[in-house]
RNA sequence: GCGAAAAUAGCUCAGUUGGUAGAGCACGACCUUGCCAAGGUCGGGGUCGCGGGUUCGAGUCCCGUUUUUCGCUCCA
């Protein structure tokens, strides 16, 4: 365990010295849970944009994408429900440091009091046998109807105040009714305070003409918003699907754990509209399918695994994770939902347009099902980088650090050396370079002896180093070595765009 | 949000009982070597996270604060 916190330090050093991610803002000391990504971290970054979108867009006929705005219309969030689900009243137990929802503290104190006259009742029900009337002696016996009239009290007194955001009136209740901590047993609480995960702001610069807007908690609902705007003008027919790739925003409690959690994160997801009663088959087909997109990068199988869900979100009928082993332990790096029709149902209730879609084949209209794909690119970055990061003794007793990036992800896909710095090497060297620029990420480097600029592109993660030496301007071959075994061939200057073109091609990853 | 630990050069760290800030690597120039890192010479870079306080004097002691990591909590 400590081996992995270490190891999860040298990552995110490791991420820093090399340009991959930086502390957003550093130079005023930062700004928590805030990251911003370097000059390689861009590229290893687009690099899994481009490999999530070819194998969801690009290669499927029927998913199309769209890049929707962040600012929406604030009844969306209404609709989705978000705006209930993300806004929770809060309240910390200051002895036990234990934090609970205040609704839920006084739902439990009604279930104890409804407990209580569930007793009596039992009791009641064994004195008089079988001639008890359960309904007239709730209404009648005095204690039992002052525990009813206690419970109706405390419903009409606590909800409206909850409605209206009184958290003083709030937290009055919790004191009035004695509730003490579970754990501590005290009734030293702290303030009430109202946690709403979603950034709000405003549109319009005049503060009496603004309208309150929210960041998207998720892309998800720019996806819902225009369905029948994609389907109609795509002449898409069910089942289809709609990717989108975008930053959203939640304002989380505690951010944490480096890029894993953050406030400004970016989603790739998937809508797939389907059938009603077809969900299943396809919620099990996008389980399957995204999980060979994952393995299909070469990383082992035993770093992923499957998480379903007993609990399930207010809008789903199944759900599960594909949870990755990140140095941290398992986590969640991707989510499918089985998200029934509740989204484009409520977006045609709140915005009374039509959201249904005519079935040739069934010669019938319904609201789609759908089923979605929802993975963060922060953590699909960090699942490759803290899986690529090794610290490798060789042969000789040297060390290196070397990142086993993926090649298809690698940020600079081959370096190009002159082998000293003259006698023609560095010309010969910059037309290849020249000349691969134009398909792959290149990096051009003379700078000190041979074997260190080898280590430097390990650190990196470039897959190939191609070498210039005085036999190439005789005979047109180069060195080109291999990151992962150091291994070095000899190959002709025109065979080199192939060669790589192998190694790092997508087409090859989805046709496996 | 609570508790614990940490913060000194781009990175990793040293800095004695409080006395004007150091190393290695990295970086730049030049020389040298030339297929698996760390040859030579010269050079750039730090108001020691930030703000107060104690003191003749604070990187060092005290208080506050910010950021990070870990545990708890939260995660529609």
């Amino acid at each position: 365990m400590a081996n992995n916190e270490d190891k999860f330090k040298s990552i995110v050093s490791h991420a820093k010295e090399y340009g991959f991610v930086f502390p957003s803002s550093e130079i005023y000391d930062g700004l928590s849970a805030v990251y911003d990504y370097g000059q390689l971290g861009v590229e290893l970054k687009n690099n899994i944009k481009n490999y999530w979108w070819k194998s969801m867009v690009q290669f499927h006929e029927n998913i199309v994408g769209i890049d929707s705005a962040i600012f929406m219309h604030p009844t969306i969030w209404k609709a989705s429900g978000h705006v209930d689900a993300f806004n929770d009243p809060l309240i910390d137990n200051k002895d036990s440091k234990k934090r609970y929802r205040a609704d839920v503290l006084v739902e439990d104190h009604i279930a104890k009091i409804e407990g209580k006259i569930e007793k009596e009742v039992e009791k009641a029900a064994k004195r008089f046998g079988e001639t008890f009337d359960k309904d007239m002696y709730i209404a009648t016996n005095p204690r039992v109807k002052e525990y009813a009239d206690k419970i109706a009290e405390i419903r009409a007194r606590f909800f409206p105040a909850l409605e209206r955001n009184d958290l003083d009136e709030v937290k009055k209740v919790i004191e009035d009714l004695e509730i003490v901590c579970p754990i501590s047993g005290t009734r030293n609480w702290t303030e009430v305070r109202q946690f709403n995960l979603m950034f709000s702001t405003q549109m319009g610069s005049l503060s009496e003409g603004s309208t309150d807007l929210y960041l998207r908690p998720e892309t998800a609902q720019g996806i819902f918003v225009n369905y029948i705007n994609v389907q109609k003008t795509g002449r898409m027919k069910i089942p289809f699907g709609i990717a989108q790739i975008g930053k959203a925003f939640r304002n989380e409690i505690v951010a944490r754990q480096f890029i894993f959690r953050m406030r400004e994160f970016e989603q790739m997801e998937m809508q797939y509209f389907v059938r009603p009663g077809e969900e299943m088959k396809w919620y099990e087909y996008w389980k399957e399918h995204r999980m060979k997109w994952h393995l299909a990068l070469g990383i082992s199988n035993e770093n992923y695994r499957f998480h379903d869900h007993d609990k399930l979100a207010h809008y789903a009928n199944a759900a599960a994770d594909i949870e990755f082993n990140f140095p941290f332990g398992f986590k969640e790096l991707e989510g499918i939902h089985s998200r029934t029709d509740f989204d484009l149902t409520a977006h045609q209730n709140f915005s009374s347009k039509k959201l249904q879609y005519f079935d040739p084949e069934l010669n019938e209209s319904y609201v789609p099902y759908v089923v979605e794909t929802s993975i963060g690119v922060d953590r699909m970055f960090l699942a490759i980088l803290s899986n690529s990061y090794v610290e490798e003794k060789l042969e000789d007793g040297s060390e290196r650090v070397v990142l086993r990036i993926p090649p298809v992800l690698a940020p600079i896909k081959a370096a190009i050396f002159p082998l000293i710095k003259k006698d023609g090497l560095p010309e010969k060297a910059r037309e290849i370079m020249d000349e691969l620029m134009f398909d792959f990420m290149c990096q051009y480097d003379d700078k000190d002896a041979i074997g260190r600029r080898y280590r430097r592109q390990d650190a990196i993660g470039t897959p190939y180093c191609i070498t210039v030496d005085h036999q190439t301007l005789e005979d047109n071959m180069v060195t080109i070595r291999e990151r992962d075994s150091m291994t070095q061939e000899r190959v002709l200057i025109s065979d080199l765009k192939s060669i790589i073109d192998k190694k790092v091609s997508i087409k090859n990853l989805i046709r496996k």
